[in-house]
DNA sequence: CGGATTTGACCGGCGC
DNA sequence: GCGCCGGTCAAATCCG
């Protein structure tokens, strides 16, 4: 392959996310990934795209320009590693037990699941989230006061898609989510109500009161962020403070970053084609298992 | 009771 | 070879 140099093509879009307040849709069932930029082999170069205006669909939000001082790191993965599978595999848990990665090649998956969706949104975006995310994680990053918080569908059963949602630096008010895998499933309905699905979400909350102790002039010095995207549902005092921070004055950035490699996104295809109303599940797309189920055994799996 | 959240530890990859 | 970093899993805990 290659010459030339494995460095990127990257394409960049802007795409906005769009709160979209409703609107009959049915046809556009990705709200959130509608362009997708390729970029191959990135490694050691600095890309970033241009500024490429796209539509303004409902014309609610323009994109301003994406000039923002990204730090000086990034660097975007680098793929790579296209080995192709392999086989025997089955090794043995060596080290305590490791984790049974007797399922799938991870190991591949890992660099080639190189799909990824950068989405900058202000506050409001994280509410847009029609999808219950699950957080499995939250670890400090570099060269970032806050940390970042990994997340996971609720049903990760079958749903491979992942968010990971980091606070700007420049601007707290404004949140970096990384997308990775789309969901083989459809929304869990668009918005009723926004079922939460999660907990922690006190209603309680009014006017500022925190107890003790809540940095309320300068919170963002202090780590621990303010509080990441609970989940789902984004807790209408949050959303509202953080709008008052910074009213985003039509700043409203999108990088889409999509790194495709391979197939396997038939699942997503299926997806995309229905992805109407409650379709639930397309054709067996279940793992053969029956891990929920009830309880039939103790230990989940893994 | 189930599900979600939280926190720590562990692992793999990369850089030096 | 070791260290750094990011990412994920896993167990414990808490809420609804
Ligand atoms: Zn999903």
């Amino acid at each position: 392959m290659a010459d030339d140099d494995w460095d990127l093509g990257a394409v960049v879009r802007s795409c906005r996310m769009a709160a979209a307040p409703r609107q009959p849709l049915s046809s556009s069932p990705l709200h959130t990934a509608p362009v997708e930029a390729e970029v191959e082999g990135g490694k050691g170069g600095s890309f970033l795209g241009f500024p490429d205006l796209f539509r303004g669909r409902d014309g609610v939000w323009e994109l301003e320009e994406l000039c923002k001082p990204f730090f000086p790191k990034v660097r975007q993965q680098l793929p790579l590693a296209a080995v192709a599978v392999a086989g025997p595999h089955q090794p043995p848990p060596s080290r305590q037990s490791h984790r049974p990665v007797s399922q799938i090649p991870r190991s591949k998956r890992k660099k080639n699941q190189q799909k990824k969706v950068v989405c900058h949104v202000p506050a409001a975006g994280l509410s847009s989230d029609v999808w219950a995310w699950r957080k499995y994680g939250q670890k400090p990053i570099k060269g970032s006061p806050y940390p970042r918080g990994y997340y996971r569908c609720s049903s990760s059963k079958g749903c491979l898609a992942r968010k990971q949602v980091e606070r700007s630096r420049a601007d707290p008010a404004i949140f970096i989510i990384t997308y990775t895998a789309e969901h083989n499933h459809p929304a869990p309905t668009h918005r009723n109500s926004l079922a939460g699905s999660t907990r922690h979400k006190l209603p309680s909350l009014e006017g500022d009161h925190p107890p003790p102790g809540n940095p309320s002039s300068s919170p963002p010095s202090s780590s621990t962020a303010t509080g990441l995207s609970p989940t789902t549902p984004l807790t209408n005092s949050m959303e509202d403070e953080l709008l008052r921070r910074r009213p985003m004055e039509g700043k409203d950035e999108d990088v889409d970053v999509d790194v495709d490699e391979e197939e396997g996104m038939i699942l997503a295809d299926d997806m995309e084609v229905m992805g109407e109303d409650d379709l639930l599940l397309v054709g067996g797309v279940e793992e053969g298992a029956s891990p929920a189920a009830s309880g039939g055994g103790g230990v989940p799996r893994r």
